[in-house]
DNA sequence: TATGAATGAGCGTTCATTCAT
DNA sequence: AATGAATGAACGCTCATTCAT
């Protein structure tokens, strides 16, 4: 019965999360009322505080989750068959494929809000979003570098400085998109970006 | 009878804007109270509304004179001696020397309050960042343009594009500064960008 | 799981009307505070707006209140036995007897307080105040009209001029309350209005 | 030169006086601004100061010089000439003739202020009220006994009550007018009163 | 456990009043 | 004598948070 309870404890944390998330990036982190939340999970305001005492405790659940969303994005990608540039052109085209979603807006709008609130009073955000980073400039890094020792980039390139160009890439493209909406043409970019991995071969003269 | 001249009320204003913008960085927009940004210039916080009728028209103002500033920046630019891409990469080591300032930080920071004010209130601030997003767009790609007829960029390659990629690299890494700091190897990346503009050169086999 | 039911609710909202009516006759409408209602109510300031959502809203609840409550006067008047001139003679005893109470004093001012406010920005209250004395007129022309039927006015008399009068008369002996208190003999008043009509009857020589 | 520039501060209290009441009439008196009434007047907030010590005392003086204005009126009635009756009739002639003026709209909504203003805050000015009032109801009153002495008045009729039902009907018909204007049929009420007077001689029977 | 009425602190804004010029 | 920039005290209103039910 205890493990009942704790998972429906669990289960309502997660719907409050959800709500809040929705009520977050609708509204504003600001903008959003105890009341907007509640409602959208369907509680009344004061309900919410079984479950996160306080409106910023909340507030930090939703960026640290949406955080883990982004590194959770990455570990679903396949880069197991074909070579390394394949790979890597693959997990481009899937990163691309999602980019104009509705979730990705969502993470966008929460990784604008969870930078605003490091900067502010969470400190400690920064620093996890650091971690997830670090981590994906590895992975991509780690991808490159099978790419040159295939052959398939020239050794002389900067492999991280490159992963750390890819990911201002996307990075900046997200942002973009929140202005510009259907009107970006991300596929012209992705094929640019292809087009420079593939020149990025090791001169042959 | 006019002790106070013309000028001296448009020094005021500016100085409010000013002081606006420093608070609104260290606080948020939503964090900072009138009072802060009075205190910041030495003022009452009624004392405001004799230069600006509300909050929202002040945060316009700061607005629309950080989107005024980043155009500015483009027009000091010289593009005028040596080779197209020559006047490119004179371009991006102009960008990347201020790039850890603390003015560009804060240019950054009012960036993304911009963008999420656009995106629940002020859309009209989302039409005035998309004109200026296109005419930086426009002049790189101009520039790129003029690199291909010049023979320095291959014609297959869409320079629309490619000026896309450039600029989501660049507000990318802005964004990743803000974490980073000076941990970012921003010249590594202005390195890569200018290695991938090289090999972007017209295949000669 | 409604532990307050709606009746509780609007028990609220009638004692927080009262309390505005209290608030606006002691220090008028606008030397009111919201804090001094809600003390009256025995309320915090801040709850009264999950009953009214503004300060003006309240105030245009409790004029229309007002009106209501001088229409419903009207309304309890026993009009049924006796001749017509008797009948209204009744009615004139009626008012006379209320017209020192706080009660009437009240609803002089709260109908000044309305005056002013139609007069500067409620100008839907004037249609309504307008109405109700549309009606009072009717109904005390209607009384007359009678009493000419039953000869005891003359015919010559035009009934809704002397209705008029006789409103403008407890008008203005109401405002006159407010200066002169119980200094006033509003019975001679009274006597004199009685007296006057009696010698309305049509002349028979 | 001193009785110049004395001559100037009263004019230019007058002229500051005039402004107010122009100020207080269009806005009411909360609604109006020092600076409202400064500009009305063709100066800077700052300069009243040095006439009137505060808002308050310039409303003081505002209402005072209204009631003042309401006792002068009376002054220049011209009741000398023909029967007690006939100068009564002139009298009321003469009051209907302005009752639908801008002026009388003025006087009676500053009336109704100066009446919320005694109530709340300045009683004095009740008690000038008061005299001003008396003083009326004692001309009429002298005229109404007068015409008791010529035989065209009942001697049986309190005379005094009598004056208080007129000046009412006066009063009344004032506030009447603010809410219904020009639809008010003044003339048929004066037509009744008149004819009141007219029936109020002595029954020959 | 959930509700939602109530609190209370805080914010944007207004404006009578002051005072250096 | 006049200006108008500046102050500072309010006031209306909002909302995170609490708590009796």
């Amino acid at each position: 019965m205890a493990k009942v309870t704790q998972a429906h404890i669990l289960a309502r944390k997660s719907a409050i999360l959800d709500a809040a998330v929705r009520a977050f990036v609708r509204k504003g982190v600001e903008g959003a009322r105890m009341e907007d939340i509640a409602a959208e999970a369907g509680l009344s305001a004061g309900a919410i505080y079984r479950y996160y005492p306080s409106k910023e405790s909340l507030l930090r659940a939703v960026l640290r989750d949406c955080i883990e969303q982004n590194r959770a994005m990455f570990d679903q990608a396949d880069t197991s068959a074909g070579s390394p540039l394949a790979a890597l052109v693959r997990l481009g085209h899937n990163f691309w494929s999602r980019m104009k979603s509705e979730e990705a807006r969502t993470q966008t709008l929460l990784g604008l809000e969870s930078i605003l609130a490091s900067v502010r009073y969470a400190e400690e955000l920064a620093i996890e979003r650091r971690r997830m980073r670090e981590e994906l400039i590895e992975r991509l890094a780690r991808l490159l570098h099978q790419a040159q020792a295939a052959g398939e980039i020239d050794p002389a390139i900067d492999v991280r400085s490159l992963s750390l160009m890819l990911l201002a890439c996307v990075t900046g493209l997200g942002l973009m998109l929140l202005d510009l909406g259907d009107d970006l043409d991300t596929e012209g970019v992705l094929a640019v970006l292809i087009e420079v991995l593939r020149r990025s071969a090791p001169t042959t003269n």
